[in-house]
DNA sequence: CTTATATAGGACTATTTTAGTACTATATAA
DNA sequence: TTATATAGTACTAAAATAGTCCTATATAAG
């Protein structure tokens, strides 16, 4: 499996379409008809975003979301995060302690750095990416780490 | 979130373990000493892994288990892969037409290149890797897809 | 000022997934 | 023949996720 839960699926789904007008204000009742999801859904997905400063809500008649950002300014990691919380590969990750074996782990330094490469892949894509159609996305690409530093070597 | 489940997260120390001494046989019983996990849960990730062909099983006295092929010819791609079965970050990437939304989603091609890009990374980690020294790992570095082609660009 | 509309926040239940355990069958070395 | 070790499967318990609902608060418009 590991994959993201069907709440940021929803999440990409909707920010997507507000995407495609982003100067409007878009009401939960709208999202539902545009995309199918129910609307209970839709507004418990809409609230995280908020929270997460994805989105401003304007409360009231005539209220609704739209973009904090413009849409190359949001990326996908943001977007699991505001849903499912930090992305960690491993519970070491996220919350330090937890794992009795932690102290004596040997590979939890290579578990942060295939969390970083996978972080990074999804860092890359924004919702303007979303919101385009598929050629126009931003992928990953392995390469080998220079073995004098640790550093991530990334390219653009 | 985001994460690997723990039985891969043990998987992956397990099979980091055996690396250390690839041509010998290791029994369930040594293997729970040397990590610290718990018998049964040991023995089942062993029987995934030997079912995977990721390992290589001897039953009977003296038996145990041994790597299938070198240590940098597994990645975690697929360590990942056989615990948990196949890698998609949603849904519709590894059962089609669960999803409702299927045939009208407009995201599912721009998923589908996330998807691609997290398993480019996850694949360029080997056991190799794992069992070697922070320095020596791969990790993923993102570029920009060449508009011309919707082919995956990866440099080596 | 009142009303209709829309989000904020939190609580709750049901479902699904994951983790962990146990039992029986089978293979093999001595 | 016996002791040892894996194979396969089924089952239970725990945790995470999904989905729903209710009350409070803010705002536009009449």
């Amino acid at each position: 499996m590991l994959r993201v839960s069907k709440l940021t699926d929803y999440a990409t789904v909707i920010l997507t379409h507000i995407a495609h007008q982003p100067d409007e204000l878009h009401a939960a009742s709208d999202i539902t008809q545009s995309t199918g999801v129910a609307l209970p859904t839709v507004s418990k997905v809409l609230k995280l975003l908020s929270k997460a400063n994805i989105l401003i809500s304007h409360r009231g008649a005539k209220g609704g979301y739209q973009l904090a950002k413009k849409p190359n300014e949001t990326n996908v990691a943001e977007v699991i995060t505001a849903i499912e919380g930090p992305i960690g590969m491993t519970e070491c990750m996220t919350s330090k302690g937890t794992c009795e074996q932690e102290p004596s782990c040997e590979i939890k330094g290579n578990w942060s750095l295939i969390n970083r490469a996978v972080y990074t892949a999804l860092e890359a894509v924004t919702l303007a990416d979303m919101a385009a159609p598929v050629r126009q996305q931003a992928v990953s690409v392995v390469m080998p780490m220079t073995k004098e530093t640790n550093e991530l070597k990334v390219e653009n």
